[in-house]
DNA sequence: TTTGGGTGTCATAGC
DNA sequence: AGGCTATGACACCCA
C-alpha cells in the first residue's frame, strides 16, 4: 500500500505539472501546506487570491502562459479560483463532490479494514464504474486520499465516522473547527484530482463522459447564464442572508465540510464575477464547460442516476431562457427554505429598487416643480417662450430700468372689448411718450411662440381686428395695427389718461410703482385702474407660467410612466425567471440531498433516510444532518398544548 | 353645433 | 399689511 501510494503520490504531481501546463488547474499544495480557505480568501480581502493575483486573467490569455504553473502564488490562487470554477460550473452546493471526498476519507481512515471496497464503490451503481479503469481510478482517489492525509487528518471527521449525531457535538466542535479546513482541503484536493485525473486520464475521462451528458448546448447555455450581468444587487443579498443563516445554525451536529466553499464562495465569486463576467474569456467557457462535465463526472461517478449532471439540466435549459438571470439561480449555497426566502425578500427589494428609482425619478419632477415653486420668479419663461426676462422676478424687479424691455408679454384677448375707447378717449394717444407707442408687445403673445415677437405675424383675434375696424377705418395702417394690438387695460389705460403702457405698469418694481401713484397725482379711479392693470398682467403671466408648468408636469410623468412600465415588463419577466430558476434548483438541491444521505451510514452501518434527516447548510459553510422534526411531534405538542388551555379554561 | 385647446381673469391661499 | 406668486375655476374665443 505504501507503494501504491507512492506511486500515486509521484505520479500525481507529474500530473499536476502537466495538466497546469496546459492550463488544467491543480492545487495540492494549497491544500496540503496552508489554510485557505475561500472564505478567508474572501474575508481577507486583498491577501485573497481571488481578489490579489491577476492570474486569473493572465491565465486565459496567451500572455498568462508565461506564469509558471508551480508558482506558490499560483498555487493558491488555483485554489480558490478552482473552487470559484467549481461553483461557477455548478450553480448549486458542491457538497456531493465534497462528501464524496469525505467518504473516501472516511473509508480510507476506519472502514477500509471491515468494509474493503469504499463507499463509493458501495454506492456506485453504474455499471460502468465497474470497469477495471474505474477501478483504477477509484483506488487512485482512495490512495491520494490517504496519502495526502496529514497525520492529524487520522483523527479528521472520518474518524469520527459517518455521522455525527446531536450529542457528539459537544465533544467534537472544538476538533471540527481545528480540523475542519484540512479536512475541507483534503476532500475538495481529493476529488479535484479526481476530476482531473479523469481529464487528464482519457480512459477514465472517456469513461466519466460517458455518464456524464455533456451536451453542447448546455454548457453554452450555463456559459450564458454565467455572464449574466444583474446579480450584484442579488448577491449583496444573499451574503446578508447567509449571514443570517450562519447565525441561526446553532444545531450543528455534522463535520464542517466546508460547503461555504460552494456557498459563500459561490455567492462571492458571483458576486464579484458578475461584475465581469461578460467579459468572460472563451477560455474561460470552455473551463467551465470542463468543469460542469468534471462534475458530473464525479457524480456520475457516485450514482449517475443522481448525478448533478442530469439535475443540472433542467436548471441549464432554465437558465437558458435567457441571459439576464438573478443570482439566486447561481448561488445554491442554502438548503432550505431560506432560499426562497430571499427569493421573497428579492422581490421587496426589487420594489424597494423600484421604489427608490421611482422616487428619484419623481424626485427629478418634484425638485423641479419645487425649484419653480420656490423660485422668487413667478416666470420661467425665460428660456421657453423667448421672454427675456420674467417680469415678476425679483431680479426683475430689482431693475429699475427692465420693463422697458421689449418682452412678450401675453396679449389679452381684446376682443372683449367692453370698454372701447371713443373717438375722445383715442385723442388721448398723443399725450403719450413715443415710447409707449413704439411698444407693441403688450399685446405679443410670445409665451406661446417666440415668433409672436415680430409684429408681422402677429395673430390678432378677429372679433378684435372687427372691433377696431368698426371704429377706425379711417385710420392709417400703422396706428391701427397699434390700435388692434391694445389690450382691454390698455384701451383702459389709455381712457383714463393714465401716461404709463401696461407693461410698464406691471414690470416696474413695486417701489417705482409706488412712487408713480404717489407723486403723479392721480385720481383713486385711475389708481385703483393702475393696481387693477398691475395685478392682472402679472396675474397673467404667472398664469401662462402655471400652465406651462403643467404641461411640462404632465410631459414628465407621461415619460415617467412609459419608463416605468417598460421597467415593470422587465422585472417581471425577470421574477417569472427567477422563479422557474428556482424550482430547478430547489429539485437539484432535493435530489442531491437525498443523494449524500444515502452514502451516509449511521452507526449500524444503514444509509440514512432522507425522509429522517436534511442537509442544512451554514453560512460558514459547514454542513448539518439535522433530523427531520415530524409533523405529528409538534401536532401533538399542539395538541397537548391545545389541551392544556383547554383544561384551564375548565 | 359641438368640442377641445388656448387665453385672460378672478378668487384665494401661501409666502 | 401689502405685494407677489401659484393655481383652480370660469368665461370666452377659435379652429
Amino acid at each position: 500500500m505504501q507503494i501504491a501510494k507512492k506511486y500515486f503520490s509521484e505520479g500525481l504531481i507529474q500530473l499536476t505539472i502537466l495538466l497546469s501546463l496546459v492550463g488544467v488547474r491543480v492545487d495540492i499544495d494549497s491544500y496540503l501546506t496552508g489554510y485557505y480557505s475561500p472564505l478567508a480568501e474572501i474575508n481577507l480581502g486583498p491577501s485573497s487570491a481571488y481578489i490579489q493575483t491577476p492570474f486569473h486573467i493572465l491565465r486565459d490569455t496567451l500572455d498568462g502562459n508565461g506564469v509558471h504553473p508551480k508558482c506558490p502564488e499560483l498555487d493558491y490562487f488555483f485554489a480558490s479560483r478552482r473552487l470559484l470554477d467549481e461553483v461557477r460550473s455548478l450553480g448549486s452546493p458542491r457538497f456531493p463532490t465534497q462528501l464524496n471526498a469525505w467518504l473516501v476519507h472516511q473509508v480510507s481512515a476506519t472502514d477500509k479494514a471491515e468494509h474493503g471496497p469504499s463507499t463509493s464503490e458501495n454506492t456506485d451503481s453504474s455499471p460502468g464504474l465497474e470497469d477495471p479503469g474505474d477501478e483504477a481510478g477509484d483506488e487512485a482517489v482512495r490512495g491520494r486520499a490517504v496519502d495526502q492525509t496529514s497525520p492529524d487528518l487520522g483523527q479528521g471527521p472520518g474518524a469520527a465516522g459517518a455521522c455525527v449525531f446531536p450529542q457528539q457535538v459537544d465533544e467534537t466542535k472544538v476538533k471540527e473547527e481545528e480540523e475542519a479546513v484540512p479536512v475541507t482541503q483534503l476532500a475538495h484536493s481529493s476529488t479535484l484530482e479526481q476530476e482531473n485525473l479523469l481529464e487528464g486520464n482519457p480512459t477514465l475521462s472517456g469513461l466519466v463522459h460517458h455518464y456524464a451528458p455533456p451536451p453542447t448546448s448546455t454548457v453554452v447555455d450555463w456559459s450564458n447564464l454565467l455572464s449574466v450581468t444583474d446579480l450584484a444587487e442579488l448577491d449583496s443579498l444573499v451574503n446578508e442572508h447567509l449571514s443570517e443563516l450562519d447565525s441561526d445554525m446553532t444545531s450543528a451536529i455534522s463535520q464542517d465540510v466546508s460547503l461555504h466553499d460552494a456557498t459563500v464562495t459561490g455567492a462571492g465569486a458571483f458576486g464579484f464575477g458578475s461584475g465581469r463576467a461578460e467579459s468572460m474569456t472563451v477560455a474561460q467557457q470552455r473551463r467551465t464547460t470542463r468543469r460542469l462535465e468534471s462534475t458530473n463526472s464525479t457524480l456520475s461517478d457516485a450514482s449517475p442516476g443522481m448525478a448533478v449532471g442530469f439535475a443540472a439540466l433542467p436548471f441549464a435549459s432554465v437558465c437558458n431562457l435567457t441571459g439576464n438571470v438573478t443570482s439566486q439561480s447561481l448561488l445554491g449555497g442554502c438548503l432550505d427554505e431560506a432560499v426562497f426566502d430571499q427569493i421573497n425578500q428579492l422581490g421587496l427589494e426589487g420594489l424597494d429598487t423600484i421604489d427608490n428609482q421611482l422616487m428619484n425619478s419623481l424626485g427629478c419632477v418634484d425638485s423641479q416643480g419645487l425649484e419653480d415653486l420656490d423660485s422668487d420668479s413667478g416666470l420661467s419663461l425665460e428660456s421657453s417662450y423667448g421672454a427675456p426676462v420674467s417680469p415678476g422676478s425679483s431680479e426683475m424687479s430689482s431693475s429699475s430700468s427692465s420693463y422697458y424691455e421689449d418682452e412678450g408679454g401675453a396679449t389679452g384677448y381684446s376682443s372683449d372689448v367692453d370698454f372701447l375707447p371713443s373717438k375722445g378717449i383715442m385723442d388721448h394717444t398723443t399725450m403719450w411718450p413715443p415710447v409707449d407707442l413704439s411698444e407693441n408687445v403688450w399685446h405679443d403673445h410670445s409665451y406661446s411662440s417666440p415668433a409672436f415677437l415680430n409684429k408681422a405675424s402677429l395673430k390678432l383675434p378677429q372679433k378684435t381686428e372687427r372691433a377696431f375696424s368698426d371704429d377706425e377705418d379711417e385710420d392709417d395702417d400703422g396706428s391701427r395695427l397699434d390700435e388692434r394690438e391694445l389690450s382691454r387695460d390698455e384701451l383702459r389705460a389709455r381712457s383714463m389718461c393714465i401716461p404709463f403702457s401696461v407693461l410698464q405698469i406691471v414690470n416696474m418694481p413695486v417701489e417705482e410703482f409706488m412712487e408713480i401713484l404717489d407723486c403723479h397725482g392721480f385720481s383713486p379711479e385711475q389708481v385703483t385702474l393702475l393696481r387693477d392693470i398691475r395685478r392682472r398682467g402679472k396675474n397673467k403671466l404667472a398664469a401662462q407660467n402655471c400652465r406651462k408648468r403643467k404641461l411640462d408636469a404632465i410631459t414628465g410623468l407621461q415619460e415617467e410612466v412609459e419608463r416605468l412600465q417598460a421597467q415593470r415588463d422587465r422585472l417581471l419577466r425577470e421574477k417569472r425567471l427567477t422563479a422557474k430558476t428556482m424550482g430547478a434548483v430547489g429539485h437539484q438541491i432535493k435530489q442531491l440531498t437525498r443523494d449524500v444521505l444515502a452514502r451516509l451510514r449511521d452507526d449500524s452501518g444503514r444509509p440514512l433516510s432522507p425522509e429522517r434527516f436534511t442537509l442544512q447548510c451554514g453560512a460558514n459553510g459547514s454542513i448539518v444532518i439535522q433530523p427531520i422534526r415530524r409533523p405529528a411531534v409538534s401536532t401533538s405538542a399542539g395538541n397537548k398544548t391545545d389541551k392544556r388551555k383547554k383544561g384551564k379554561k375548565q
